[in-house]
DNA sequence: CCTTGTGAAATTATTCACAGCC
DNA sequence: GGCTGTGAATAATTTCACAAGG
């Protein structure tokens, strides 16, 4: 074990965490008890060795000739995600992308419980959604100071980003998802992600416009991955029977 | 020049293309006239000789002494990001989100063109949202041969991810962006990227569990950089007078 | 002086490849 | 025989630091 305690986990295993975890989610609803670190890789798009470098940082052991126990590898990753805590999140800004996210799963699924729900208009405020009533952003930071806010989701325009941010930095808010298109600042100690969708079209298109550079990697995931995956050859036929409606 | 011209663009430098492009628009739109690497780098939360590394690798001419021309620089990376053309694009899924970002500007902003709405719910089908009809999923094939459609956006439940973006194969897309949370295959032709908002989630629960491994860098952008930007010390106060309302 | 563009150095991440264990 | 964990090798990216231009 090579710094096993005293452990610093390079960014991009924590950004697979996730997707190890949905994948084991996945195994263990099937029944399935373990998992060599080759199918895990190919149902997670990446690479065998990075999936067992991923696990080796935290000291989480698989069983050489077997692989690992789904159900004790997916407990070890929740944990480390701290998946088994529940995390009192805000959502600021309830236009149609932050009605989406109010309404969405993904908070039910694991650790996150909504516990405000704030925007400026006064013709949104007092709607309910979900179970949580739109109270005006002004109220912000005190709430999330009272509720002990661990994470702020911003949908507001870009204009306000940075002005709804430092109320929550305010609100004592350790951490903030922003979905504004806006480059926004944060005191070190507040950790910040961004989800930008426009970016990531305009990704898609640079790529299409230049076919030559062809990056072979996908965003999130780790994508194709390089083995040969479901794509070893023909490609997918339509299997009909769509089962799903405008949920989500 | 090192490789001009036969150009690999790293993927990071991509994926910050669109960054710089907001922040000269910003700028050119306060007729701004000239940036510097290091102004250009401040806004866009990541540190000057990043900045002039990935202008470099597009052979942008800046002026030493002065900087580069706002307008010129953003026409640059532009024709880059292929923003000066209008890309085709459907959107598969019109749940909360699908709705939204159908909504969305963010396509009106800049070289998208939405053609295509699509749901496997008969009471969504023929739903008129923006200028789109809500088309049943069994024509989106066929409507992307027709419409030569770009980009396809996946909305679906995970459950359906895979089998939309088969279609979405069949019917020519040569990109897709994917929301669900699911891990799809492509074939190597098409650019895939993953917009997973339950897992940036999720690595923000992880920073917040383990705050010794404080990874001093935020998601897209770059964030805090390093150099010193708006935090230097003190925390901003708040500026009242909130402008904005549900919109978005 | 100020600022670019860029080799070279440093850092970070991925992949290889194999010893050791089941 | 199959599979893990991991050092060592490789590749990719960032950062430094400076020569040359305005």
């Amino acid at each position: 074990m090579p710094e096993r305690f005293g452990r610093r986990i390079p960014e991009p295993t924590v950004v697979r965490l996730p997707v190890y975890q949905r994948v084991l989610l996945e195994l263990s609803s099937h029944g399935v008890a373990t998992v060599s670190s080759a199918e895990l890789a190919e149902a997670a798009g990446v690479n065998a060795a990075k999936v067992r470098k991923d696990l080796s940082h935290f000291g989480t052991y698989g069983t050489p000739g077997t692989g690992y126990d789904v159900d004790y590898l997916l407990g070890q990753i929740q944990r480390e995600l701290g998946t088994d805590q529940e995390r009192p999140v805000v959502i600021v800004g309830l236009g149609h992308l932050g009605h989406a996210l109010a309404r969405s799963r993904g908070f039910a699924g694991g650790g996150f419980h909504i516990v405000g729900l704030f925007d400026s208009d006064e013709a949104t405020v007092g709607e309910v959604i979900g179970s949580a009533t739109v109270r005006h952003v002004s109220e912000l930071a005190e709430v999330c100071l009272a509720e002990k806010v661990a994470i702020g989701i911003v949908t507001v325009p870009a204009m306000a980003a940075q002005e709804v941010t430092d109320q929550l930095v305010q609100g004592g808010v350790g951490a903030i998802l922003n979905f504004a298109p806006a480059v926004i600042s944060v005191p070190p100690a507040v950790h910040l992600r961004h989800v930008d969708f426009s970016a990531e079209l305009q990704v898609l298109a640079f790529y299409q416009a230049h076919p030559e550079t062809a990056a072979r990697r996908a965003s999130l995931s780790g994508g194709e991955g390089g083995s040969k995956g479901p794509y070893g050859g023909e490609l997918p036929s339509s299997n009909g029977a769509y089962g799903w409606s405008s949920g989500r």
